[in-house]
DNA sequence: TTAATACATCGTAGACTCACGATATATCGA
DNA sequence: TCGATATATCGTGAGTCTACGATGTATTAA
């Protein structure tokens, strides 16, 4: 009937579809583990292929994905190409992440549901 | 040609589909709009259906995908049914949409780096 | 039992995403 | 310049997601 009950103070539509489109971008398991690598240093295109175990062209295409989204930043090095997180949110948004994995490596309030 | 310089310690691939699978369901902005609602009290269907200004089969719908996958939970009073935030790194991680949308109004939980 | 309210599910069409192979571009060394 | 290495892009088919209307289920009041 009414609008509800309560006053409640909620982001506006507008920032919520922007939000969504960077998380649907790092909902992917192999997006993921790039960015888990990340946490630990600056990786080639090659380098982060080897980790993942996935083609380079799809590496390629999750780091397209990623950068166009602002979470990743890249510097061309010769031949290579080095890629790194820059966007602030996403070491704690990882941090949830490991969490959620049940990871020791954090907090301890988060550990199952 | 070898694998990489440095000896990282990764999540193991099953751990991040997992998270990857929660992080899609939560990548829509109705989602996170229930989501942050939410997180400001639970809510029966029709007043999420006001508050979203969708209609209530689809958010049905979405409340569905995330109770499926452990971030909410519910329960029947009478006709109604209350949803309400169940996963313990939800928080955080709203804090983390909140913190990249810009909204200063959120705790220290994201903030480092 | 019947009607009304509240919530949930189903079938479907259109849009989107993914992995793949093929191809393109950029840089370096000979 | 040429060839090799390193990255990037493109086209395609299979699978997935979304919103919609229609229908189904559960609870309460009369």
């Amino acid at each position: 009937m009414e609008l509800t009950k309560t006053k409640i103070d909620l982001l506006p539509m507008e920032k919520l579809s922007e939000a969504a489109a960077c998380l649907k971008v790092l909902a992917h398991p192999v997006r993921l583990r790039i960015v888990d690598a990340l946490m630990q240093g600056d990786f080639t295109v090659r380098e982060i292929s080897e980790i993942c175990e996935v083609r380079e062209n799809q590496i390629c295409e999750h780091l397209r994905l990623m950068q166009n989204c602002g979470l990743l930043g890249s510097v061309r090095v010769g031949r290579t190409v080095h890629y790194k997180i820059v966007s602030p949110q996403l070491p704690a948004l990882l941090s949830c992440v490991r969490a959620h994995c049940g990871d020791a490596a954090l907090p301890d309030d988060c550990m199952e549901e």
